[in-house]
This record gives C-alpha cells, sequence and structure tokens, in this order.
DNA sequence: GTGGTTACTGATCGGTCAGTCACAAAGCAG
DNA sequence: CTGCTTTGTGACTGACCGATCAGTAACCAC
C-alpha cells in the first residue's frame, strides 16, 4: 500500500467488501446452512481458501453480510422519509412502507432476514439480528416520528412482506393468498 | 396386525405418528439444513435407518412436521375461539390473538414456522407451507368471520410474534426491544 | 539485487451425514 | 413346524463441505 492514510481501503479491504456483497446475494437463496462457502467464493470470484482467511469462518462470513443488509435496509428506509416531503408521521410511516414494499424487486434483503432468524440458533448470528433490529427501528423511529404503536405495526407488516416473498406467494392461488398479499404488490 | 378394519392404524402408522412428533420438537430448534435425521431418530427412540423407511427422506420427514405444525396450530386458534363466548369478529380475533401468544410458551410450533420459511426454496416446503397457510387463513376467517384486511392484520402480528421468540427478544434489550415486543409476553 | 510484507491459491484432510442394504426378530397363517 | 409378511436395525458408503496449510506470485522498501 502506498499511501497509508487513516481511512484507507487496502486491497485486502476491498476484496472483503466485494465478498460481503457477494455473500449478501449468494445465502439470500438458500440460507446459511443449505450454502457452500465455495458458490460465495465463486460468485465473487476468489478462491474458498481466501475467503475463509478474511472471514472468521463461515458464520463470520454470513454475519457480514447480515449486517451489511440491515445496513443497506436502514439506508433504504431513511432515504425514503428525507425524500418525500411527507409532514406528519403517518405519512412518513406510508413512506416508508412504500419503500420496503419496493424492496421486493430485488428479493436479497428480505429474503436474507429470515435466514437469519432461522439462524438465530447460532449466537453470532442472533447478536447481528439484534444489532441490525435496534438500528432499524432506531431508525425508523427517529425519522418518522412516529409513536411506538405505529412503528410495532410497520415492523409486523414488514415481516408479513417476508413470508409473502419467501413463500412466493400469489394472490392467484386462492382467496387465502389474496387475503395474505393485499396490498403488497407482487410483481415477478 | 390382529384386526384389521377400516381406519385401523397399524404399528408402522403409529410409529409414523410418534416420529413426526418428534421431528416437530426436533426440527425447531435448528431447522431443516441444520438439523441431523439421526437427532429425529434418537429422539423418538428409534435408529435412523427405520426413519427413512417411514418417511420419503428428510425433506419428506420436514414436510410432516410442518403439516402437523399448521394442523395443530389450527385447532389451537379453532378452539380458542370456541371456548370464549365472544359475539362479535374483532373480539373473536382478539382470543385467537391471545391463544397465539399462549403459544411462545411451547416455542416449538412458533419456530418450525420460521425454519419451514426459510426452507421455501425446497419445492416440497413450500407447497407444504401453502397448505399450511391455506389452512391456517380459512379457519381464522371462517372461525372468526372477520373481514380479510382484519385477518391480515391478524396474521401479521403473527408474524412479529415469531420474529419475537425466534430471535429471542427481550424488552430488557433496550427501547427498541419494546417497541417490537409491546403487548406480546415474554415469559421465559 | 535482497528482505519483508501482503494477496491469493491448490491440494488436501477430517468429519459429518443422507441414504442403502442385507439381515434379524417377531408375529401370524396354514 | 414351515413359509410369508412386517417391524426394525447395524454396518456401511459415497459425497459433500468446512477449514487448514504450505507455498507462490506480486509488490514495495532500501
Amino acid at each position: 500500500m502506498t499511501t497509508t492514510g487513516a481511512g484507507f481501503r487496502s486491497t485486502a479491504e476491498e476484496q472483503r467488501e466485494r465478498i460481503t456483497v457477494a455473500a449478501l446475494g449468494v445465502f439470500a437463496d438458500k440460507g446459511l446452512h443449505a450454502t457452500p462457502v465455495a458458490d460465495v467464493a465463486t460468485a465473487a470470484g476468489v478462491s474458498p481458501a481466501y475467503v475463509f482467511r478474511l472471514f472468521a469462518g463461515k458464520v463470520g462470513l454470513f454475519v457480514a453480510a447480515v449486517d451489511r443488509c440491515y445496513e443497506q435496509v436502514a439506508q433504504v428506509l431513511s432515504t425514503a422519509v428525507r425524500a418525500g416531503a411527507a409532514e406528519d408521521p403517518a405519512a412518513r410511516l406510508d413512506a416508508m412502507t412504500a419503500a420496503y414494499v419496493e424492496l421486493i424487486r430485488d428479493r436479497s434483503l428480505i429474503m436474507i432476514q429470515v435466514h437469519a432468524q432461522s439462524a438465530c440458533d447460532v449466537p453470532e448470528v442472533r447478536d447481528a439480528v439484534h444489532r441490525g433490529l435496534a438500528r432499524v427501528v432506531e431508525t425508523v423511529t427517529r425519522d418518522s416520528g412516529a409513536d411506538p404503536v405505529a412503528v410495532q405495526r410497520f415492523l409486523a407488516y414488514g415481516q408479513l412482506c417476508h413470508l409473502v416473498v419467501q413463500a412466493d406467494l400469489d394472490p392467484a392461488d386462492g382467496g387465502w393468498a389474496q387475503t395474505i398479499t393485499a396490498g403488497i404488490a407482487h410483481a415477478p
């Protein structure tokens, strides 16, 4: 490294970055236990050995991806409310809801959350989920100005969103599916 | 079998039953991919080989457990509304919500649902989730008499319940955790 | 050049686990 | 008893996969 300054990102750090992004996409498909590290390595264009060198085992890699996921989610929600000119808390929450539903288009951010919840028996994953939820809840609360009850409702419908995406629910599946997916656009 | 009559359950069928129950409990801990079939076999007191004889592979076993789970959930909700003397749909939904929250005590039925959602990339699992959701939604809709919007809200908060249980959220974790868990008693 | 650090990989190992198969034991029919 | 069916298992295997390690290539300082 030529210019070693504070905050400079070495090539290794860049790779960690790229691999984390790749991991988010790959883990989103099948989750922690059903995804070989080799798949992530291939997607990132490096060897599996190098992935293990840059991350603390498979779990460390997964945690990095989950952290990144929640980071992005918080950012999306924050951006959504700043972009809109909504004044009252309810309208701001609506803007956030719309933005979250929009996330369905790229399913990765949604799906990896479900996989992370499912892998909460692994302590490191559980901690990452806690960190992520704290971040999201605090972001939503602060940026929307809504009361806790409204924020909780926002989160509940977010979870319903996860179910729709993960189980690939389609209103055409019947009345029960329409009940679940109502208001949640399902664009394939 | 001595008395072969219609509807009679052979010993093999009884074992299938016992193994399914054991599977529900064991899979609830770590999910499909992180649970060896041997663990289920041990819990059921049979050999792994026999489990493979009675079920169509590991996935078949998991699906049986998931089906059983949704069956029990639907039954619990149905019973709750029949037991109470609630007359209007809203009160009946409240009774169901209370019953569902009560399910947290035995975390198995909640946790296996999250694991099943996470394993929806396996077609058989996805189908089982669809079957289960259809059953639950139809039961709730019929027995509560509530409109689809109210039923959807019931489901959304049910999903929030899953998150609380799976991530082992505790109000003591901070304000964010209180926001999420408000109204959902967390009895350890 | 030489010495040192860093980026990266091929080869491999050890363990786990889904699934199979040949076989045993128990019941029952005749 | 003999033969057939059903319940049940021990022993095995083939494949996969997480993790390691020795080693190579590139870059840089001097």
